[in-house]
DNA sequence: ACACAATTTAATCCTGTGATTAATTTATTT
DNA sequence: AAATAAATTAATCACAGGATTAAATTGTGT
């Protein structure tokens, strides 16, 4: 089950500023959000944040990273373990993704616009596991391959269009609204009917 | 044909600023865009950009608004022609998005990151014509519907689909990158097999 | 060649905002 | 209770960066 960070209850004054802090890096990204409000949204004097976290870049460091490695463990957790088929891992990574991403929708255009700054630094500073979990996928994806369930010999592409197929309708979520006169009930509508069937359209697309 | 509008030489002062303006705003984004970067990319004096844009904010809005429509009259266009039928329709959009994509990878983070601030403001002033080319195309994809061709009746999954499909490798390409130690032409290697594979996925998903 | 407008330049202004400081209050230890 | 440390506050600093100004240059029409 993926338990966002983002609903505990903090009490301690640090705890308060990182809350706030995630809140609205989340809303606005780094840049646009000032220390002021950071401030404002914990209801803590403005000092507070340079005094338990050295400076803006510091605390958003914390954010990024910890968003980062939940969002992307979440879904390695899955792939990784070797009992479930594959079948079974794209409707559980479908399902909870879509949930994960309806109670936070901000997250994705979140880490998508700030990985776009310094991506390289960032990312070399998570502490990763690809290695075991791609290979455990790579080795059931392949078993797939050569009894011929699925066609596409690349996992790669299967993880683009899997992973792509939950997270750009949010990611396109204003232009997608916007162009359909759609409220956020129509939209969260569109994302539950989509858990169904994205599942389905990836088993038909994989062995086409 | 998609004619990206980034490649005309600019010859007039005006035109040099927004050219280099529309390069830097691609590559950082509008808040880490500073108007001394802008000046020292078109190489001309800091002032100017007030003189022929009122501000920063107003020549962004310019760059813009041209970027988005041109993005999304690109797909219109072909959307809308009658003649053509879905299948082609789908190679003619992801060939012809893929390359331009390829030419100028920014755009679409470009996009996202900047639509999250003001969504509806820009939006409004966008001018867009979706409603005869949504009746033109939701008639013809009712058609497939109706004769058994698809069999996903709500053309809406079908659009995120498909333009997912295309766009989102390009808006998660570091961690992409990154998660698979890839560079950039093994990268775009991937997105080439892609114009060939997206209409064949679409094609099997749909009837499913 | 002259007058007037358009363009360009260097220098300066000014606000927003991250950070710091010094003083004050609260908590902890002995 | 005294002493020391930790937490909090209000006030201020410092400077990056968008904008403006006034002077200098170039262009255009007569």
């Amino acid at each position: 089950m993926i338990q966002s960070k983002a609903l505990k209850k903090p009490d301690t004054t640090e705890e308060k500023i990182k809350e706030a802090a995630r809140i609205v890096f989340y809303r606005k990204g780094y840049a646009y959000t000032r220390t002021r409000d950071i401030a404002e949204e914990s209801g803590i004097n403005l000092a507070l944040i340079n005094y338990y976290f050295r400076s803006k870049a510091r605390l958003f460091e914390i954010i990024i990273l910890e968003t980062l490695s939940s969002f992307i463990e979440s879904i390695l957790e899955i792939l990784i373990d070797e009992q479930t088929s594959i079948e079974t891992k794209i409707q559980i990574i479908v399902s909870s993704y879509i949930d994960l991403i309806i109670k936070e929708p901000e997250i994705p255009t979140f880490i998508v616009s700030e990985l776009r700054n310094n991506p390289n630094e960032l990312l070399a500073k998570l502490p990763l596991r690809h290695k075991t979990a791609r290979s455990v996928f790579s080795k059931q994806y392949k078993e797939a391959v050569d009894s011929g369930i699925i066609k596409e010999p690349n996992p790669l592409h299967f993880l683009m269009n899997l992973i792509g197929m939950i997270v750009f309708p949010f990611i396109a979520k204003p232009l997608l609204m916007k162009a359909n006169n759609l409220n956020i009930s129509d939209f969260n509508q569109l994302m539950q009917e989509r858990k169904k069937r994205i599942p389905i359209w990836i088993k038909a697309m994989m062995d086409a």
